[in-house]
DNA sequence: TATAAAAGTTAGACTAGTCTAACAAATATA
DNA sequence: TATATTTGTTAGACTAGTCTAACTTTTATA
């Protein structure tokens, strides 16, 4: 249970918290590739390949050669801590500083690196242990457990039926901006009118305001819960 | 009018506080040596010569082969900016997370290279513009104002006189635990009965309670206003 | 004022993290 | 299954920030 090393770089930090991000996407098999990896930290494959070698030696992952590349059990728990601290800051910077749902990312992204067992823990209880941050993903526990939440893509609801957001899938500053022009955010109730098969798109009414048709694209990239 | 560069890195950010920091103690002549510096942020004198010739480029010092260092008005009103992030985070630490007054600097460390204008104003917002950090140090406006005070050392005081505690001299754990263990914070009322010639120390009598001694030291490191 | 001491600089080396270009292995497909 | 494509690795180079060791300039003092 001596999982959290704090001797971590900051470029590791984000290599690790990058492979859990992928293992979550990647949700039936938890591996990620070398490109793969590469491509969501930005970097080129060689440099990722370099990094790789480096978590190997310290224990946080296991790969060979040409293989697919796993967190252990510590590389894990390691990145769940750096996703803890993302989300608590995202939640202050939303709750406390009154930014918007685009804009905590990028500063959450620089103070998710702050190295302060204490500071971690003390914000989470200012903010009143929250369970989920303001795109509706869950916070893991200073434990590392993470709070679940049973939810299901908009687009797969059927005509008539009821749900309330729990969380958007896609962050880009695109959707969440749109979602704010619509007035929807987390706890929004919606009703799905009609489901238009020809396009994949909804009609839908949101907080019993008028219908509006969303695309399959937009009822893809928000998750409900029914 | 547009001083604040934000293509700065962590490392240089570091050496701008520093010679600021240098600048306020050498009060008379705001300059700084190679090796004042150097010793300062714990790096070799090799070291500095080799920043200092980036931070010339860039034009926010000037200095010629072995003279003295002197910050440009942009390379203060850098470090002034990052002074102002340290002490505010430093008074949210203390304030909303119930830090203690020796445990806030270290973090803060590293809190005030976040780079993001809004959070720092907004922070600043959050925490009702407070002019002082918790060590009683002045706060930087956003426009580069730095709040004054007149505060002189506890020592310098006649027997009889009295006054509040407005800031510390001395930063040390070892210090900042001996105020916390005599009950002195900022805004403690101090009246000094005597003055002991022999060694410099005072008997004073700290919010009313019985009399107590300190040394010439101690009185040395804490600011009062009469 | 000559010289010793202090202060500052240069040259060359190392590490972490990155790149490009060339190559090797694995996989997909004709 | 042979080959083309994709995926991943290696080698060599670069930058920022650091070091040590040797050297130079300034300053303090005998």
């Amino acid at each position: 249970m001596f999982y959290i090393c704090s001797m971590l770089s900051y470029t590791e930090e984000n290599y690790l918290k990058a492979l859990l991000k992928l293992s979550f996407q990647n949700e039936d098999k938890p591996e990620a590739g070398t490109n793969e990896m590469a491509a969501y930290l930005g970097v080129k494959p060689a440099t990722a390949t370099d990094m790789l070698k480096k978590l190997k030696e310290k224990e946080l992952v296991t790969y060979k050669k040409y293989g697919k590349i796993l967190l252990t059990e510590t590389g894990k728990q390691n990145g769940i801590a750096i996703l803890r601290k993302h989300r608590l800051w995202e939640t202050f910077l939303y709750e406390k500083l009154d930014f918007s749902w685009d804009e905590v990312h990028e500063v959450a992204e620089q103070l998710e690196h702050i190295q302060s067992a204490k500071l971690v823990d003390k914000l989470e209880e200012f903010l009143n242990f929250p369970e989920f941050d303001p795109h509706g993903d869950p916070i893991p526990k200073a434990n590392g457990e993470i709070p679940t939440i049973d939810k299901v893509l908009l687009s797969e609801l059927k005509e008539n039926e009821l749900c309330k957001v729990v969380a958007v899938k896609d962050t880009s500053t695109l959707f969440l901006q749109y979602l704010e022009k619509l007035r929807i955010t987390i706890g929004t109730p919606i009703k799905v009118l009609e489901r238009i098969d020809f396009d994949g798109s909804l009609s839908i009414q949101i907080a019993g305001e008028e219908a509006r048709n969303v695309s399959m694209k937009f009822a893809e990239s928000l998750f409900v819960k029914r």
